[in-house]
DNA sequence: TTAAAGTGGATAAAAACAGTCCTGTATTTT
DNA sequence: AAAATACAGGACTGTTTTTATCCACTTTAA
């Protein structure tokens, strides 16, 4: 089981809600009462996504988050790239030699870059609107 | 970053080995030597894909492990299935309703299915050898 | 019968995560 | 101007997972 954070989880939950009313603006507590997810945890998601470009925010009084674009246009790569960094399998891909303990004598450097790829390329082929769409 | 556990990493770099003499018999200890990974760690992996049947094991003095097929015929996704159990990216998956807390509520039910089958079919696409021929 | 080699399960240390809370900043309303 | 609402960012903590190792047991060849 390749797991997601369960926050990624919570992520398309919250956007799928606010996909639901064309991305208009709504604040967290809002968001919170209607997913049923406690509230200061939508809010770390929110404040994720932002920071990510993915909704924008308004401050103040009457303010909140909106989608910055349309359901359909939103790949779930982007998403999960938003909650967890970039789509990648393991540690041990090329540029990245930070982690990887074998270093000289490992043998599969950059070999899991085709996996890679093929996973982005899967991922950038489903949208929140797809997720939406295939409800049960 | 999708994580893969560490252990699905090394039996990678396992197989890939024994694929390189075409999968005949070798004893753990030989292959710890050959990768570079701790023995003990070497052994963990080769039983658990001896479970799952990508290999094949000899008892007694003068045992190993063994390929069960070639490189070529053992998809990516049949190693990390072997590794991690069933590739799928949530808990919140058709099926499974043991660790969804949202439940009744959650409206994302069977939401995933699409974006696994994505990544399935990515994966199975894959194979070790040509993991093995992707060198950098 | 002894030594090499796999099997299965248990365990302990380390790392990652989820969830919460607190302080600060922006904006609107009164 | 002050107060109230709402987002921003970060720090903290308990829990869960992961990782790596070890041990007692079984199998088989010499």
């Amino acid at each position: 089981m390749i797991k997601l954070s369960r926050l990624t989880d919570y992520a398309v939950v919250v956007l799928a809600e606010m996909a639901r009313t064309n991305g208009e603006l709504a604040a967290a507590s809002v968001l919170a009462a209607k997913t049923g997810i406690p509230e200061p945890t939508v809010s770390k998601v929110l404040k994720t996504l932002s920071r990510n470009g993915l909704i924008s925010s308004v401050r103040g009084v009457a303010g909140g988050y909106k989608l910055e674009r349309a359901a359909g246009e939103i790949p779930v790569s982007l998403i999960i790239a938003a909650m967890e960094g970039p789509i990648s399998l393991t540690s041990c891909v090329s540029g990245s030699h930070e982690s990887c303990a074998l270093e000289g004598s490992c043998s599969m450097h950059g070999r899991w870059n085709p996996v890679n790829a093929a996973i982005r390329g899967a991922l950038d082929k489903v949208t929140l609107a797809d997720m939406n769409r295939g409800r049960l």
